[in-house]
DNA sequence: TCATTTAGTTTCGACCTCAAAATAATAGCA
DNA sequence: TGCTATTATTTTGAGGTCGAAACTAAATGA
């Protein structure tokens, strides 16, 4: 691969996240929805609509820890994006499910992002996204191998 | 596109920047960089080598406001890593430069990223980066859509 | 000279995060 | 059963990152 390629290619995989995350803060603010980050979105995403997942299986997916999502928990229920359910069956656990104002927010977020994927892989055809889709799987085995996730 | 690939490209575009910013934290930790953040090592980065650029040049390209950069430089100077410059002819700049510790840092980061794209673009010929290129331009075209720049 | 503009800095408050301690519930075992 | 250890979550305290707005210093221009 040449110089210039290498170059441009790494500036666009660091700039385009930065500009994913920008463009959803804007979107957000615009929208019914002024009174969320796009933190808590992902908190939202994470928890999704029908799973009913614990705080700790949430925060895992969200690679953050159990105390930080309490306290993001506790903003998104005062907002009235999501709800506590608290296990009959063992009750230390916290199942976490979305009111429906969340599931509002969580289908408007899924649908921009089924957008963006459309638009990035427009005029594609199957063998050119399944190169693209190595080029990703490749990156990722190379941050694996910089940095092995602990497994659980 | 069908359903599975959409959401298998998305989970990939969604994880991806996350994971690089975690082993580049990691990485920091485990060198002999131990006092700087990732945050820090991208305004290093976009201070850059030789061009001495002023304050307000370089908030802007790392998208936020000047206020902010002047304390992240605040810190970068007594850690040694970036020196200040008041330019002669106006006064009222103030250049960025590096100095020799962040010289270095500069290097082991710009090291980590060409790695990384070479990982990324693994195997494939031109034919196959052009493909990937023009994904990522749709994709920022798409975003850039989403929501104008203020250019400039 | 004096008002305006420009570059940078300071201050304040908001948000996100983690580590460690505290709380609550359950499981295991003598 | 009663005690101990473990597990899940919450609370607390502190630090990093960020922007908005007020402020300072320097240059410009009428």
């Amino acid at each position: 691969m040449d110089y210039s390629t290498a170059k441009r290619i790494n500036q666009l995989l660091t700039t385009v996240y930065g500009d994913i995350v920008r463009v959803e803060e804007l979107a957000l603010r615009k929208s019914q929805f002024k009174d969320i980050s796009i933190k808590e979105v992902h908190a939202v995403d994470a928890i999704s609509m029908y799973e009913h997942k614990t705080t700790s299986e949430v925060a895992r997916e969200l690679r953050i820890t159990p105390g930080t999502l309490t306290t993001m928990v506790n903003h998104l229920v005062r907002k009235d994006y999501v709800q506590r359910i608290r296990s009959d069956d063992d009750r230390r656990f916290v199942r976490l499910g979305l009111t429906h104002r969340g599931r509002l927010i969580y289908r408007a977020h899924a649908s921009f992002h089924r957008q963006m994927v459309e638009s990035f892989a427009k005029d594609m055809d199957d063998e050119q996204l399944q190169i693209i889709e190595k080029a990703l799987l490749n990156l990722e085995a190379f941050l694996e191998f910089a940095s092995p996730t602990p497994n659980k």
